[in-house]
DNA sequence: GATGTCGTCATACTTTCGCATGATTTTGCG
DNA sequence: CGCAAAATCATGCGAAAGTATGACGACATC
């Protein structure tokens, strides 16, 4: 895809070069500025159109996809819940190398348990304003801009379930 | 998808017809005619591009058939990591059964990677409000009344990975 | 006792979200 | 073709969320 942006780089700068050498010979001579003004916005909305077409071509495929949804039946001993009945331990190395507090970390879980600053507020007995405090502090620590970039970044980082 | 062949040309023309005019005045006074033309070689090729990807935009339509094989497991081996290998299919089902449409999932896919709804919006090449209203819309479906719980529960559902 | 971290809170402000509502367009399908 | 479902977009508004900055006390530690 990178090699369409220079080819048509390549080419635009080619036809630029060539319509500028050109255009003292014949272009010029015998119509006017508008004409190839014309020519060269034609040229390159059509090279835009049929660039746009082939790096989005293969998307609209109208595929069939076979689903194998393989069931997992348990011969005699299920006990493969371990892993998730187990109250998940956060990756405290990560934690700590992040420099992430205890306090923003628990913030941080009920952030991505769905609670709005408010009701996490009420839940922890602590103002709104603190929520939003620790937040921003975990937030950036985390490199996120937004709580659900903070959500996926925290679970990527084992941080949060 | 007709009205942005005609916006093309009218916007087309009247840039044109606009160059045309003020070239004497002050573009052609201070700059060559090269300038001139790279401007509108920039202009279209940008605005081809944009039409391009605008009309072939992905209609990406699934059909899936779900083929579910039971499979007898040996009650110790159980192989959880197969489905992070799985491309992942979102339980269809579930999403029929919540009138959850195609496009509205798809947003909720980039909501939970954690993408703003404007970068939604620029990704997919629709107006922020266009995003607002899909979101609005899939929360609803799914009860939800924040972006994050949304992400939950579309999770929970077997929508999201 | 100075230093540093953490938790708490506030104020002020900007940006983003979400809701409601209505309108138009596009599209899939009988 | 015509209809219904989807998708698109707009506007206006209030509520959240997020940013920046400063402050203050508790506590541990050197």
């Amino acid at each position: 895809m990178k090699r369409h942006v220079l080819i048509f780089g390549l080419v635009g700068g080619l036809l630029i070069a060539t319509l500028q050498y050109t255009e003292y010979r014949f272009v010029v001579i015998e119509h006017s500025i508008e004409l190839y003004g014309a020519l060269v916005a034609v040229l390159f909305a059509a090279f835009g159109i049929w660039l746009g077409l082939r790096i989005t071509r293969r998307r609209e495929i109208v595929r069939e996809r076979v689903v194998v949804r393989e069931v997992l039946v348990p011969a005699e001993a299920p006990a493969p819940l371990a892993t998730d009945t187990v109250p998940f331990a956060p990756d405290r190395a990560q934690q700590r190398s992040l420099g992430i507090t205890a306090r923003e970390l628990e913030i941080l879980a009920l952030v991505a348990r769905g609670f709005s600053n408010r009701e996490i507020a009420t839940q922890l007995f602590v103002s709104e304003n603190t929520v939003k405090t620790h937040c921003a502090r975990a937030f950036d620590k985390l490199g996120a801009a937004r709580r659900t970039q903070a959500v996926l970044r925290g679970k990527e980082l084992g941080l949060l379930p």
